[in-house]
DNA sequence: ATAACACTGTTAATAAATTAACAAATAAAT
DNA sequence: ATTTATTTGTTAATTTATTAACAGTGTTAT
């Protein structure tokens, strides 16, 4: 394959929204795709698209635009990995059922398989079809599971410890929706994403606009 | 105030990153921050933190760092609108309800108001201190109240619907958690987040730190 | 056949974001 | 007193990301 080894972070973002969109245009029995469609999709430039596009070294055929379902399996060959990765969500609260309902099924090589709570009436539970364990089993479930990433919905006041255990058991990855940053080793991978953040920062722009007219 | 027209997007979203920070602090009864300590929080540069400071025209003390109190003050004077602004959620489901039990009171001048569904089941009931109305009232509310914004969780089906009588009801800014893609006209801030593209990234990344070594 | 059109692919230009570098200031240590 | 440590504020340099410009090419219309 090209030297894909350094794709820009931000293209990397994209892939994963191109193939969102990708997999939309399939349902509607589309087969082929122009740039500036998918451009549209992700309120992004066409030039954008193209762009990202010849950095992952594929082609489009010209007046056609790209075939679907190559460029979605491309974009495959380069996020996921052939083996698949496994994640699972510690704490089965509100947001973490959500996730869980919300995940299952809908990609092939990412799969949420587990769940933990120390809540003994979450606890032994299936919900969507993911089986919710004490957290005590956790080091057990995830070496057993070969568990690489996790999603972190516990409160805020259990972040840091709940952190610090994953990185012990060899989690590489976490998604931490808790609005209390953690601190995890350089070799693991960290994302924080806080819901008030997002809707503040739409306020401001809210707030912007209006005095603007 | 300074010419804060222009602040770059992305020392925006930080504003709100450094006062999430500094709330906790606050209540760690630290009077006082330096921007190592800010950047940390945050895992990013000390840099980028002063930065970010100068360019909102706040100045911290030599040998003290930040006055905490202060730069919370002066962000909001910032990201916040003087009269505050409403919210309200368009689907009362799994994350619905979450988002409106993580929101509850934890900022004075950005609130949810309301909620709407179609399920006559969750309609007329207060979940976590917010109604929840029928859609069809939803025009009438969102006058009434006067709310600016929107957080779409409804099923994606639904999304294009939604937001267009969003947009002609008089929203100004949308936050889409549906992972279908929508359109709005320029003048209404739209953003969209998808837990799939946050934790594929995170899967890249593994991957590839996984195979550095 | 030829012109007009509508695409892609790519290099070059520009803009945005981050980081480096360092002067200035002040507290603490000697 | 003087030196050493820290820490801020700011300009300059660098890196990263986006956009512009345009050549190349099949397709359709004339
Ligand atoms: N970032 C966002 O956008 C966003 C949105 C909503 C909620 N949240 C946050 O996500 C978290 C969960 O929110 P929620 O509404 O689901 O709360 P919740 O109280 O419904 O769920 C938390 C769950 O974690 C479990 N738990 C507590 N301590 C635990 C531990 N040490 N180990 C394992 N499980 C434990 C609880 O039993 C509970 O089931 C909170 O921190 C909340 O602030 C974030
Ligand atoms: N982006 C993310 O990170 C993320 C995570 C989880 C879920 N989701 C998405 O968020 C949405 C909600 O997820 P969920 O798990 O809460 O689903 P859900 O089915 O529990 O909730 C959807 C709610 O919307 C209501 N609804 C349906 N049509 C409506 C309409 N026209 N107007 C108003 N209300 C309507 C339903 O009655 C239901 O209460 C889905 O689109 C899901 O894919 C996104």
């Amino acid at each position: 394959m090209i030297m894909l080894n350094k794709l820009p972070e931000k293209t990397i973002e994209r892939l994963s929204q191109y193939r969102r969109a990708l997999l939309i245009s399939l349902n509607n029995l589309k087969h082929h795709i122009y740039s500036h469609e998918l451009a549209a999709m992700l309120h992004i430039t066409p030039v954008q698209v193209r762009r990202d596009i010849m950095l992952i070294g594929y082609s489009g055929t010209l007046r056609h635009g790209y075939e679907i379902k190559e460029l979605i399996n491309l974009i495959g060959a380069i996020i996921d990995s052939e083996e698949g990765q496994k994640a699972c969500v510690v704490g089965s609260g509100n947001l973490g059922k959500a996730i869980v309902s919300y995940f299952n099924g809908k990609r092939t090589k990412l799969t949420i398989v587990a769940a933990f709570d120390i809540n003994p009436d979450k606890v032994n539970r299936v919900y969507a079809g993911v089986p919710c364990y004490h957290i005590d089993q956790m080091s057990k479930i995830i070496k057993s599971d070969n568990i690489t990433m996790a999603i972190m919905t516990v409160p805020g006041s259990e972040a840091a410890r709940v952190a610090e255990s994953l990185v012990i058991v060899g989690i590489k990855g976490i998604l931490n929706y808790t609005p209390t940053p953690v601190n995890v080793p350089d070799n693991v991978y960290l994302q924080e994403y806080d819901m008030i953040t997002s809707l503040e920062k739409i306020a401001y722009f809210v707030k912007k606009n209006s005095q603007e007219f």
